[in-house]
DNA sequence: GCTTGACTTAAACCTAGGTTCAAGTCGTAT
DNA sequence: ATACGACTTGAACCTAGGTTTAAGTCAAGC
């Protein structure tokens, strides 16, 4: 039924000092004490602890997650609100999948440009002849490989040594 | 042909301060100088940008960055190196892309929880009868509804007010 | 009744990743 | 020739998000 800070920590992978760090910065005001002055977590402070750490993973800053869980504490005239909240959340976090996806799709080019020239032995083999610089059109070699191939692993992965 | 660090800062998105933070962390070791001592970018150093510009965004140290910079800066012995050092960012890059994905999922299932809750005018729709406290069930609930439906949005989205 | 381990606080410390500032050097347009 | 804007440097400053430390409280086991 209650539940220690240590074992809360425990319990979410992260460890006491964090919590009361996050604590001293208003993201834990539901969370009681017992007569020494210890923390004492119940088990629906469980629901707020997985909201606090679904917006931080989400690279949400503490102090608007504060401001999430603090529309929570005021009841039902909030509902909305806390509504439009996550939904502009998902709609950041949804831009943010997008680019990390880009991101992968750039390094999964540059993993095909050193297949290659690991395979050829040199780097030179996607240079301009006679210069030292990468020719233009290294990349629109890459997509249409891309766009012929059925598998991009068979395209960009090398036999691990 | 060659540009200045306004004209790359302002092409990559970024501003000249940023930039001599990089060089100075070690990321920009290609870029030479004219003879008054200003950096002289050419048009092959924006491929080594795009890199940087690629790292950054996927969650890499500067001092890792910097790290492959090197290698490329050191002929063709280090190829392999490079690839290696690619594909292991590409691994850690896409496990980072199915946690967002796993954090958007719980984003969804909250908007459906205020959804229903807006809805219904109150929060008490999800707690257990006589409590303040959320039902064990209420995820197990949300599961069930997205089993069933055809559009998550239809599940999850509030018409806008 | 004393030690041990988990808790409490405030305050100091740390790192990453920039940003800002002060003082100075150029090339160009007036 | 002088003013302007863009560049140069090193050093100081800043924020976020913790982590560490010091000093103390408390309950339980020996």
């Amino acid at each position: 039924m209650n539940y220690s800070i240590g074992e809360v920590a425990a319990r979410m992978g992260t460890n006491t000092s964090t919590l009361r760090y996050y604590d001293k910065k208003g993201l834990l005001p539901f969370v009681e004490r017992d007569a020494a002055g210890r923390r004492k977590f119940k088990d629906n402070d469980f629901n707020f602890l997985e909201v606090i750490d679904c917006l931080k993973r989400s690279g949400v800053p503490i102090k608007d997650i504060g401001h999430f869980i603090s529309l929570c504490l005021q009841g039902d005239t909030t509902l909305r609100q806390r509504y439009d909240y996550l939904d502009q959340e998902e709609a950041v976090l949804a831009d943010k999948v997008r680019d990390m996806q880009a991101q992968l799709d750039f390094l999964r080019f540059k993993k095909w440009y050193y297949k290659t020239a690991v395979e050829a032995g040199t780097e030179t083999i996607h240079f301009t002849p006679g210069t030292n610089f990468v020719a233009p059109t290294t990349h629109a070699q890459y997509q249409a490989a891309l766009k012929k191939a059925d598998d991009v692993r068979q395209l960009i992965d090398l036999p691990a040594d």
